[in-house]
DNA sequence: TTTAGGGGTATGC
DNA sequence: GCATACCCCTAAA
């Protein structure tokens, strides 16, 4: 564009790893002006490193191109923070998403009201699970499926305002029935989504001439069996998915934690040599 | 003011 | 042509 290209060399991108160990992912203007860094970076911006680090990171994570690392993070989840790190990290100041930010964000989303996509459908199989299983005739209060919920999953604190607003969302659009406190699935609902192709009159016909006055339990029972494979499938594939978030964290704290060696011998070395190390 | 994210362009293969 | 590196712009905090 403007300015020529100046590729940044290996002293440059040594100290910018260092000064990210030292100062934290972020503090890009700290790392920019620490004096222990500034001779090698004084001809670069706070923005060229944070620019150089995305990069690098993307290399580290060897994900492909730093577009597709980003747009997929990006639109995936808005919520959540895509800031990566390639190699160092210290405890202190800003955390990481290598050290499991990207996980805490999820944390994050479900203590709050506004649900993402993402969690509102997990609830949804939650409640469709505990509704299906407890095939309480009358329904299931709050607390009954808050009860059977919190025995089977791991829920945040305020779960309870969650599940009720999830609720109250799911009566709205007219998928749940709400008698009085109690909610149960609606049947309508069940038999529409449990029978994704209508089936053709012929196959019906039989079944409802032998099943005259039985037909309403057998089709309920029926669909309720389904409502709960469907929710037991969604709840496995988001516990898969979360299966590989933590995969995926693990293996970056490993790599962070080999860096921190790294660092570690490199100031045991100074430190043998009589040299003077300053820790930030 | 600083940072994060998105996008454009140059470069190397 | 594609992937990557570098630079710039802009919104958000």
């Amino acid at each position: 564009m403007g300015n020529p290209k100046q590729k940044w060399t290996s002293e440059e991108e040594e100290a910018l790893r260092a000064g990210v160990a030292k100062h934290g992912t972020g503090k890009w203007k700290n790392i920019q002006k620490d004096p222990e860094f500034n001779h090698f970076l004084y001809s670069r911006s706070n923005i060229d490193l944070k620019d150089k680090w995305r990069n690098m990171s993307v290399s580290a994570n060897s994900q492909g191109s730093r577009e597709k690392s980003r747009t997929t993070k990006a639109k995936a989840n808005p919520d959540a923070p895509a800031t990566p790190l390639p190699n160092t990290q210290t405890s202190t100041s800003i955390t990481p998403a290598a050290n499991g930010s990207s996980a805490d964000a999820v944390m994050d989303d479900s203590s709050k009201c506004l649900l993402d996509g993402k969690t509102a459908s997990k609830y949804n199989a939650m409640i469709y699970e505990a509704l299906s299983t407890l095939k309480d005739p009358n329904g299931s209060d709050t607390s009954a499926i808050v009860g059977f919920i919190e025995q089977r999953h791991e829920v945040p604190q305020n779960f309870r305002r969650l599940l009720s607003s999830r609720l109250r969302r799911l009566v709205a659009q007219d998928k749940l029935e709400k008698v009085q406190n109690c909610y149960k699935i609606k049947r309508d609902v069940l038999v529409a989504a449990k029978t994704p192709t209508p089936k053709p009159k012929e196959t019906i016909r039989p079944r409802q001439s032998q099943t005259t006055g039985y037909l309403g339990d057998t089709v309920e029972e029926a669909a309720v069996g389904a409502a709960y494979k469907v929710a037991e499938a969604e709840n496995k594939s988001f516990v898969a998915a979360e299966a590989v978030k933590e995969a995926e964290r693990v293996s970056r704290m490993a790599e962070d934690t080999d860096s921190l060696l790294q660092l570690a011998k490199e100031i045991f070395e100074k430190c043998s040599r009589g040299e003077i190390v300053l820790m930030a």
